[in-house]
RNA sequence: GGGCCUGUGGUGUAGCGGUUAACAUGCCUGCCUGUCACGCAGGAGAUCGCGGGUUCGAUUCCCGUCAGGCCCGCCA
């Protein structure tokens, strides 16, 4: 090592009475007049360094004049403490280092909030000062994980023959999709680059290309509106290869997730993941990424009251909706009618248009609308929902994407604030089967749910031209914890079979060609069977890291409304920079 | 595009139609040879996000706006 014979956190029993060179950060002094204590911080770890005149004068002086942040660089000897003095709340505890002579490196102002406090400074400031805020251990433990988490994902894939490769950052904006990134060609007046979405189209090209096993841990960009885990950069592990089967193909990323839990986090996960299909994730959990850590499962009842006198219920499935139940079990008498009553309005924002409710008694269901149900519904329902006394029954009643949406966050939002969540418990699960395509009504046509190359499941495809909806996707999503954390599928590698898939999406040959030319020409010369998988890593590393906060896993992340606090991102631009790129801004005004 | 929440010394919070705007921490000065979120004594530090309105009087109530957060739409 240069310049240091030692980190902080590397100092120990084991280097007693040796001397020693330290560089790191002045976390915290403590100024007892004739000894004054620091603790010295480096990338590694803490560790007390200490003054006083027996030692050196000298550096007792210097000392006097740290402050926190202070850059030093510190030689003295390795002692024991006294054992009434050990510090047992960092590993370097039981030994100090006396300072024989110090430099002060750097000096530092007072800071804008306190590194080796708590996280109770607003995320706002902690960006602001981002290079401050990444000094706190926890968030450099984050970029530990983070790192490890990349290597062993780079060295898998190596080990399984994948290539790394990279792909264009400018690149062609292309219709379907998120919205693009633009940016301006200067040499091409008027025309623009747009920042990859996903190196989706390169990488299939990359197969035609015949490196049959391509990856890529590579930056994507998509100008939408933002959330708690979105970003509008963020980071995909993008993965695609010739020629393997869909089974070898899943096992072998259940084999690198397994890796990385057993690696980072030393848990054994079950392998093979366990797998629901798209309708069995939506009537069960009412989400196509369920949270499977806890239960409380909906349940179907639509055949049960499709004749009830309580027209809500029997309209809905009259209409070709659906009526589905939530038991939470024991909270009848935890909630006040108030609270059950302002349920509605969480539910309202998913569309529903209200929420019916039932308290479970010993031998009756209680609540506003209990007196519409026969003795013989009524016992239904007690036993399809597993009713016992005490419990709360929810309803949901409505077209299914409804039910699903209401009743699906109706449970999170349960198992959250009920505390039925196994923190420690990581279940990964493979959603197959999803809809190839769904219909757009704004569009007024059918647009691919995953994106126009994945295969429709061979046996579906007669149903192509009849019905596009029913259509089931060759398409996997990787869930955790009620995560997407990925998402892939087997690609459409015929041409008779891709101008199908276009025609049910309306393209004429034309406008496909117009679109996607550059891929369909390749495809004419030679292309393997092929699929592939994209996981968003920022994902992966906040729920390894047990975060909420996608922001907290990146080094320089963006607010909800895309800018950046710490360089002003975005900005003006001089006019000098618009002339050449002919570009003019125009005022705008409010629209009407 | 829509909804909800937040904005008060550097930081985190309290507060109220009339206050000397409170507390903690940080900062500065002094004292202290075993602290470890050191302690003790003293001190400085706030146009209460911005603009407008209501009012005799607004940090407090109302409207707008900006910034941040969460959610729906959007996005795989």
């Amino acid at each position: 090592m240069i310049g240091r014979t030692h980190y902080c956190g590397d100092i120990s029993e084991q280097l007693i009475g040796e001397k020693v060179q330290l560089k790191g950060w002045a976390q915290t002094r403590r100024d007892l007049g004739q000894v004054i204590f620091v603790d010295l911080r480096d990338r590694t770890g803490v560790v007390q360094i200490v003054a006083n005149p027996e030692i050196s004068q000298e550096a007792l002086d210097v000392m006097d004049t740290v402050r926190s942040e202070y850059v030093l660089d510190v030689k003295g000897t390795v002692v024991k403490r006294d054992e009434e003095t050990y510090n047992e709340k960092i590993p370097t505890g039981t030994v100090e280092v006396q300072v024989d002579e110090m430099t002060i490196l750097n000096e530092s102002k007072p800071l804008p909030f306190q590194v080796d406090g708590e996280t109770d400074v607003s995320e706002d400031v902690r960006l602001r000062y981002r290079y401050l805020d990444l000094r706190r251990p926890e968030m450099r433990d984050t970029f530990k994980l983070r790192h490890k988490t990349t290597k062993l994902i780079r060295d898998f894939l190596d080990e399984n023959d994948f290539l790394d490769i990279e792909t264009p950052m400018l690149t062609k904006s292309t219709p379907e999709g998120a919205r693009d990134y633009l940016v301006p060609s200067r040499v091409h007046r008027g025309e623009f680059y747009a920042l990859p979405q996903s190196p989706q189209l390169f990488k299939q090209l990359l197969m035609v290309s015949g490196f049959e096993k391509y990856f890529q841990i590579v930056r994507c960009f998509r100008d939408e509106d933002l959330r708690a885990d979105r970003q509008p950069e963020f980071t995909q592990v993008d993965i695609e290869a010739s020629f393997m089967e869909k089974e070898d193909f899943l096992s072998m990323m259940e084999d690198m997730m397994k890796k990385i839990m057993k690696e980072v986090h030393d848990i054994e996960v079950p392998t093979p993941f366990p797998r629901l299909t798209y309708e069995e994730a939506m009537n069960r959990y009412g989400s196509d990424k369920p949270d499977t850590r806890f239960g409380m499962e909906l349940v179907e009842l639509s055949d049960i009251v499709k004749d009830s006198d309580f027209k809500v219920f029997a309209n809905a499935v009259k209409n070709g909706g659906i009526v589905k139940g939530l038991n939470v079990k024991g909270v009848a008498d935890k909630m006040s009618r108030k609270e059950i009553d302002d349920l509605a309005d969480f539910v309202a924002v998913y569309g529903a248009k209200g929420l019916a409710w039932l308290k479970v008694e010993e031998d009756s269901l209680k609540g506003p609308i209990a007196k519409f149900f026969t003795e013989e519904e009524t016992a239904q329902l007690r036993k399809a929902l597993d009713a016992e006394a005490g419990d709360l029954l929810f309803f949901g009643a409505d077209k299914k994407q409804v039910v699903f949406d209401a009743l699906g966050a109706l449970r999170l939002k349960f198992g959250k604030e009920l505390d039925l969540i196994d923190h420690s418990k990581f279940n990964f699960l493979w959603v197959t089967e999803f809809p190839l395509m769904e219909y757009d009504e704004d569009e007024d046509r059918y647009t691919a749910m995953h994106h126009p190359f994945t295969s429709p499941m061979r046996e579906d495809i007669s149903k192509l031209d009849s019905n596009p909806e029913d259509v089931r996707a060759e398409a996997y999503d990787l869930v955790l914890n009620g995560y997407e954390l990925g998402g892939g599928s087997q690609r459409i590698y015929e041409r008779d079979l891709q101008e199908k898939m276009f025609a049910a999406l309306g393209f004429s040959e034309e406008e496909a060609r117009e679109q996607f030319g550059f891929l369909l020409e390749a495809f004419e010369y030679g292309t393997p069977p092929h699929g592939g998988i994209a996981l968003g890593l920022d994902r992966l590393i906040m729920i390894l890291a047990g975060r909420s906060n996608l922001r907290d896993t990146i080094a320089f992340p963006k607010t909800a409304s895309a800018s950046c606090p710490l360089t002003g991102a975005p900005g003006e631009v001089s006019t000098s920079q618009l002339d050449e790129l002919n570009l003019e801004v125009v005022q705008f005004e409010e629209e009407e």
